[in-house]
DNA sequence: TCTTTGTTACGAAATATTTCGTAGGTCTGA
DNA sequence: TCAGACCTACGAAATATTTCGTAACAAAGA
């Protein structure tokens, strides 16, 4: 339940496209960077092996499909990274992420309920302290 | 310029600490895991070799330094991660890492002008869109 | 001086991760 | 049927990272 960066990549795959084969997922990752299809196989059955990836036949083909969830596993990898890098504070992380995105107004109204909710009591007014 | 976990666990101890010795940043990372003395020093030394650490002598210890930030690496660090386990999402980030944490409420007014500054347009009212 | 202790240097083993070559099977179409 | 294309299995090489044993030297104290 740890999944290492190549093994990531291969999750973002499965997670947004849904169950694949070897092959969808291996052109996938072609296109951004250089991989042979045999290294993209072998990562998966040892996925599989793992238990991070369950596997169906379906003619002569492999189906494969992530077994951990998008939210869970980046709550995992969040909560890792939180400590490794952040020393534990995830408000520092939280201000340096939001510091350097370009967050649409949108996203920042979004936000700002997500704030007003955890923070019920002061969500009106400017108050020193 | 992109350091691995354990060059990141002493890292931290440097970034905590300021300048140390072998001996003060291996007693540290002992209180937290099994590690030996040489371990330590060969990371170190690696380190060194990498540029990542300064070494000066005094006496017969040799005092290291980190040679890069914490805030720039802590940033770096997160661009990759953004990357790697959130698609680049760094909202998405943001808001499961808020949506997780315990804030205190000096923590979410600080949050808050910072959100304030971001958008300065849109800071009093709710709107539909 | 001699022994003990603490230090660095360094090679190499151990472990983890990524990559790929090759073998063997199945399907398709000529 | 046979050749070619495509698939999986699997061992092993390549690479990256972590760990430590041993050697060599310096300092401190008996």
């Amino acid at each position: 339940m740890k999944p290492t960066e190549s093994e990531l990549e291969i999750l973002q795959v499965l997670w947004a496209k849904g169950p694949s084969t070897v092959r969808q997922v291996n052109e996938h990752l072609s296109q951004t960077r250089d991989i042979g299809y045999t290294t993209t196989l072998k990562l998966m059955q040892i996925m599989h092996e793992k238990g991070l990836l369950s596997r169906t036949e379906e003619g002569r083909y492999h189906v494969y499909q992530a077994l951990i969830g998008e939210e869970e596993t980046q709550q995992h990898l969040l909560d890792r990274f939180v400590d490794t890098a952040f020393r534990g504070s995830a408000m520092k992380l939280v201000m340096q992420a939001l510091g350097n995105s370009k967050a649409t107004p949108r996203e920042l109204e979004e936000l700002q309920k997500l704030i007003n909710h955890l923070n019920p009591e002061n969500n009106e007014s400017d108050e020193q302290l």
